[in-house]
DNA sequence: ACGTTTTCTGCACACGTTTGCACGAACTTT
DNA sequence: AAAGTTCGTGCAAACGTGTGCAGAAAACGT
């Protein structure tokens, strides 16, 4: 049905070749000609097929980007990030979910292994150890963002300076004179809690500060009522903290709203940090003071490298992981303790 | 490189042909000889090359999503309702952003069409027509999400009823006690925006309460700086409004933003309802009154009519429009004046 | 005038599948 | 025992491109 070069050739009363090396610009084929056949194939909407070129040449131009869950604001960012370097360049971009589901990554690696993809873009925490084995066996890159498991010297990074982050923040209360100063976290959230934590930790360290094991709560997931959970925990001790840091800024926006149902004020009674600085960071009460994460350039970043490994020969070396910081934003959430 | 069906033909002793007919459960194949070859393609790693297959078959299996924003909250949702869909079938997804830029746009569709995608879900509030014409003349079908603009029998819709929603938004304000209602709506937002104050209108209408024009405020964008720029054009007034029902719940929480820094409160002096029922909605203080629409079950059912449309025969009639309704959701940004 | 180089174009095959048709073998029917 | 039927398999062509090689035509140098 589609037109094909064939069609444009017939119509040109040239070969076929000749028509596919005019539209690829090549220069064994005369201006003149190239100019003719460039004219006919726009009169006769011609658009070449991308299965049949990706046969011939063995490159589909498609990147595959895997998600944990897409509705996730962090990876919404990255995701955009990626979306915005990739759609100037002549790729486009397969995403799917995994969901933490064995199964569902299963599909979604085979979908992306039979589609050729170029390249590979795991912004997933839990990435099913035989699966990757499987990827690479197939010969293309993979990058994975935020996501130090793996210390393999076929698999690209491109990972944000967490520790640093919460070490930062903590310092910032601190500074403001709190000595009380509590982490929420996130257990299903893995390594990136490992990181957060061990920030916190060095921080009161740096600062002389003892290490309360109660003012650690583990809560178990990354949403608001993890944060209303460990926040009342923490209320009910018997010498409550004056501060508390919070694995995200979800968790954050819940810890706010136990202590307000609990009669007592933040930042007044309690200041309270977050982590990410969603969107909405900045719109509750109070703003939020939290660590912004360079979400859009950790997707930039993720495709800017596969983009140059693919361009680049196989044989040249480049840096294989690249580490982003990001900055402190004070808004009002945290105060000097009374 | 890879291992072709022909690598297998050569190992099991048979022709291609066969090791195809096998893989792909043709029934003219011995039982004996497809156990035979799948268990020796599971052991050669075998995996189909979906563009030699499309080329073929001149279906690539994939369904092109084009969207306007990705970090937009809304269309996260929706997006995941699709790809939830799409998923245990076997279809894959190509997603691009088109924000707005018609450059962009074209770029976008010209690769979805040189991919060949199977369908296209659209959820771009703003598409060229002459784009629109070019997609229409390749024969695959299209549904289009929260846009009633095209009134072509070729293109299949999707969308929730704004109207009755915000009618019943105004209702549950009037049954509260107010009186004075204002509007504080987004003018890019096209057609969603101009139902959304229609069913406010009308809801006013049903109540027997006047049209004041100066209540009806048509801020530019869909942002929360825009409900804060809004809100304070209302404070303003000679008589402001006891109650406001904003285009989105990001303007919302611009408008209790304003309302605060005002020194009055929400919803004490003023009662505030958003609409879309965004994740924080429920964790701003004070909670936000909005409209749920039902995000998700959109791109749930946009996925679900392109794949009916793909397994049906292309002579079956489908029905062209799928319309949803979503749900009062009240909470503490709404009380009774005072 | 000829041979040599340069410029341009076409032939034919390849990429990895699917599929209509034909063919041989085994099995059933008369 | 011959004819018809079913079953399992292979041949060859096709899908729409890209590309090495050869070859024709034109331009050049002597």
């Amino acid at each position: 049905m589609a037109v094909t070069i064939k069609d444009i050739a017939k119509k040109a009363g040239v070969s076929h070749t000749t028509v596919s090396r005019a539209l690829n610009d090549h220069p064994a084929i005369s201006k003149e000609t190239v100019g003719r056949i460039k004219l006919l194939a726009e009169e006769l909407d011609y658009v070449p097929s991308a299965a049949a070129r990706g046969l011939k040449t063995n490159r589909s131009l498609v990147l595959g980007v895997i998600v944990h869950r897409i509705e996730d604001p962090f990876l919404t960012d990255v995701l955009r990030g990626i979306e915005d370097t990739l759609n100037p360049s002549e790729y486009s971009l397969f995403l799917a979910a995994t969901k933490r589901d064995p199964e569902r990554e299963k599909r979604v690696i085979q979908a992306m292994a039979e589609r050729r993809v170029d390249g590979i873009i795991f912004s997933s925490l839990y990435i099913g150890v035989q699966q990757l084995r499987y990827l690479k066996q197939i010969d293309i890159p993979i990058v994975l963002i935020n996501n130090q498991t793996m210390q393999d010297p076929d698999v690209y990074l491109v990972y944000h300076q967490d520790v640093e982050a919460t070490r930062q923040l903590t310092q910032h209360l601190v500074d403001l004179g709190h000595r009380k100063i509590a982490y929420l976290g996130s257990a299903r959230s893995g390594r990136t809690n490992v990181k957060r934590q061990q920030g916190y930790e060095e921080g009161l360290e740096k600062a002389g500060l003892p290490l309360c094991p109660e003012y650690i709560i583990s809560g178990t997931t990354s949403r608001p009522e993890n944060g209303i959970n460990g926040m009342n925990g923490l209320l009910a001790l018997a010498d409550p903290p004056t501060a508390v840091i919070c694995y995200n800024d979800m968790i954050a926006i819940g810890a706010i709203k136990a202590i307000t149902q609990a009669g007592l004020s933040v930042p007044h009674d309690i200041s309270v940090a977050g982590f990410d600085n969603i969107d909405l960071a900045q719109y509750v009460t109070p703003p939020l003071t939290t660590f912004h994460q360079p979400r859009y350039q950790l997707g930039q970043e993720a495709a800017k490298m596969i983009l140059h490994i693919l361009q680049q020969d196989k044989g040249a070396q480049r840096p294989d992981a690249v580490v982003l910081h990001g900055e402190l934003i004070i808004r009002q959430s945290t105060v000097s303790p009374h």
